[in-house]
DNA sequence: TCCTCTCTCGGTCGGTCGACCGAACTTGCG
DNA sequence: CGCAAGTTCGGTCGACCGACCGAGAGAGGA
């Protein structure tokens, strides 16, 4: 495996990113990966076998990705209200990379092709166990999680960020919906239990403002 | 407009949905509609003019379908966790009738087509406006909702069962992910608040067992 | 040197796609 | 009856699809 200046499988994985970002699954072209890569078509499947193996092997690049980061953020020595609002900061870097968009439209397209459900149901399995564990650990350091379980409860937030996602990539727009500031409260939740703060009081906590008033931007984080 | 035994335009329409069930948006097509309809291809763009016209025309009735049973269910003069608990056996019978499929394909397909995108947000912004009504109602009667925003306590919990509703189809199995009793518990949360009943006594409260143990059932209602 | 393995290339296969056409059929009205 | 509007029909257009082919370029070892 000779490495040229740019690795023609490294290019044609990018350039299926792209086209993927810009057509979604349904109007995937192997013709339009391949005028992207700038590389003839039957470099594809030199490559990697076929269409639906490349668009697994850039599913599986994302999930490597995407746990590598993970672990590492939620290993650091901080409040865990802390680390929650940096999963939130994620959110906003991965919704303009084009991260969630990929996630997503292997999520969609998981429900048609069992073979690439296969691969997303890995992914999120790994998110999923990563996530009941911190919330494992927050039981036992601040009590009851109210009547969930740890892994309910883990499970109810991976699911609203997971939702959440899908109605951002719609276009929903800020003050309509107020999709950020409702997921960003969950840490002043989180943060109230961790400091044994009275929630009435709240540190910075902002206002709470009618939707149709209220910035839909962080509320808590810059 | 002549209503032959089954008219045409409702064939079509019902082989649409049957189609996009089977395969997914991204791999629907015509000629597989108008097999399944057992009608000529040409009738599809006789009646509907084009591929994308004829699927917002099933992706419109499905919508009116969901907002009629949905504001008539709300309207009902029950306690506010019963209605939530109906709320959650709904989702069980859209799941098996396709439904949901229906939306979640709706909701993918928008990211691409701004077309499908304008007919899917209208259709959640529907939704949210009625849930959020609902949530102002439940702080009216019962107070504070936390550190959330009514608006936000809406669109959290409509979240978290849209990204449910699309781990469901992906098919995540019951014992590893508690996706269902999550739901479910928070109707345990809000009849905890109805009835101002202290939450550690519990009414018939199942017991908080780890979701390796726990049958990922309905866990309030049968 | 020559042989082999890896990789690149242009070209083309059979098939499916959405869209469109003109002719024929049905229905209702005068 | 004759006419017109609404509907059904088989057939076909050009474009695009994923997959595959054999030839050949280039590097590395024997």
């Amino acid at each position: 495996m000779v490495d040229v200046a740019t690795d023609t499988r490294t290019r044609i994985i990018e350039a299926t990113r792209s086209r993927l970002l810009a057509d979604g699954y349904a109007g995937l072209s192997t013709r339009k990966v391949a005028e992207e890569a700038g590389v003839p078509l039957s470099q594809l499947h030199y490559h990697f076998g076929s269409k639906g193996a490349l668009i697994i092997a850039l599913f599986t690049e994302e999930n490597d990705r995407l746990l590598e980061r993970q672990s590492r953020m939620y290993a650091q020595d901080k409040p865990l209200w802390q680390r929650y609002e940096q999963a939130c900061d994620f959110l906003e870097d991965d919704l303009e990379s084009g991260y969630v968009r990929v996630l997503q439209e292997m999520l969609a397209a998981g429900w048609s092709n069992p073979e690439i459900g296969d691969v997303v149901r890995d992914l999120l399995t790994d998110w999923y166990v990563l996530l009941a564990e911190v919330a494992r650990e927050a039981e036992r350091r601040f009590g009851s999680l109210g009547p969930f379980t740890p892994e309910e409860f883990a499970t109810l937030v991976a699911n609203a960020f997971i939702g959440s996602e899908a109605l951002l990539l719609l276009g929903f727009e800020r003050p309509v919906m107020p999709i950020r500031s409702a997921l960003r409260r969950i840490g002043l939740l989180i943060r109230e239990r961790e400091e044994g703060a009275d929630p009435s009081v709240g540190h910075q906590a902002p206002p709470r403002t009618p939707p149709n008033r209220a910035a839909d931007g962080p509320v808590v984080a810059g």
